[in-house]
DNA sequence: TCAAGAGTTGACCATTTGGACAGATTTTGC
DNA sequence: GCAAAATCTGTCCAAATGGTCAACTCTTGA
């Protein structure tokens, strides 16, 4: 006895078309992505793009509201009993596989951001500083109880967001740089390890050694 | 004896539609950004911008050169010879106050590379890569002579670049997040502080203290 | 003073773009 | 099996947009 089970295509199609519009948004943003060129990438007609979304606009919330739920889902219960190197470390590793793997979302938030959060600026008030500040008071805790030396807990978070965010914002300067063509397990795991370590010894913890 | 001393209008207007250019390209990129936004912006009737600049790409080129030009003249000289700290310090510094003072270039840049750096392919490989190639070899230069502990070079750039460059790009995030409306001196100086000062200490240096 | 060039601009145009819509087709519930 | 609902799509359109142009004004050098 299940509730009238959604159409098929639907969901099919709306994920098709979702993640379409999320690479096309993060390319060119809101003003600069094409309709047509979404459906193109969708494989669809446009017009049918416009029946499961009623306008560029509603596309793009949807986009940026399937982003923000996925990575809100993505990183939680981190508590004061834990220890701060394990957490820190934990959490650095998490964000650079994001950012080798799911490169596009990224983008796109940088993109919303960089035009000054239009969509986002409640979004940024009502979950992200509260989500900041919340970490915040954690890394406070680990500094009152002596886990780790004093140090600004909003820039530690800053610094790690950008030291990550900026393998997927810039891959195209790092692969140019690197005079590589792709990405790969290895990089990656090298980046994780220098950022992990850097920031860690940085603000005075010892780095856990993952593994070897 | 001067020699044909340039129109003056030329100059003064070509100025002010470059830098309404530029505002106008970082906040919606290439195709997003509107010719009559750019004149609005810069105060001039659309067909007079079409004067000093055939078409909408001539003046992308235009700003993204004015750019790269002005961001060429700003990093000099440093050698093997200098004090790591020392040098690695005033470096951050310098990108923190070009993030704070002139966050808009940085945006375009960023837009720029987002897009999969469409404009910007050769000049990655080069100006930026002879450039990174000759900073890490310094940095190298550092390691092998016993000023500073092993770590990788490249990386260490991309750190310095990624939390830098952050504060101009995620401006309205951050200003969301900490419920601020502006930047401010104190802020830079602490952000700068806290950047030298973590990165330092991360790959093994004692940081400078600057003055106090 | 005055011709030549530089600069200015309103009006206009071709193309692109977001979006509407009606009719055709498929799926679903009973 | 069939009516109702959901889905699909070719076609069309009004608005937005990049760009042109010819007429006009201002500046400059001799």
């Amino acid at each position: 006895m299940k509730k009238a089970e959604p159409a098929r295509p639907r969901d099919k199609h709306l994920v098709t078309i979702l993640m379409a519009a999320e690479e096309e948004f993060a390319r060119h943003g809101l003003k600069g992505a094409r309709m047509q060129a979404i459906a193109d990438r969708a494989g669809l007609p446009k017009a049918n793009v416009h029946y499961y979304f009623r306008n560029k606009n509603r596309l793009y919330l949807a986009v940026l509201n399937n982003i923000m739920t996925t990575w809100n889902d993505f990183f939680r219960g981190v508590t004061v009993e834990d220890d701060p190197a394990v957490a820190l470390d934990t959490f650095i590793r998490q964000k650079v596989r994001l950012s080798f793997q799911q490169p596009t979302a990224s983008r796109l938030f940088a993109n919303e951001i960089i035009q000054g959060a239009p969509y986002l600026s409640e979004y940024l008030r009502e979950v992200m500083r509260p989500w900041v500040d919340e970490r915040a008071r954690i890394i406070t805790g680990w500094i009152d109880a002596g886990k780790m030396p004093a140090t600004d807990p909003v820039l530690l978070i800053f610094m790690i967001w950008a030291t990550t965010q900026h393998y997927a914002d810039f891959q195209a300067q790092i692969l140019g740089i690197m005079d590589r063509d792709t990405y790969d397990e290895q990089l990656m795991e090298e980046v994780s390890e220098f950022v992990s370590a850097t920031i860690l010894t940085g603000i005075g913890l010892t780095p856990v050694r993952p593994d070897r």
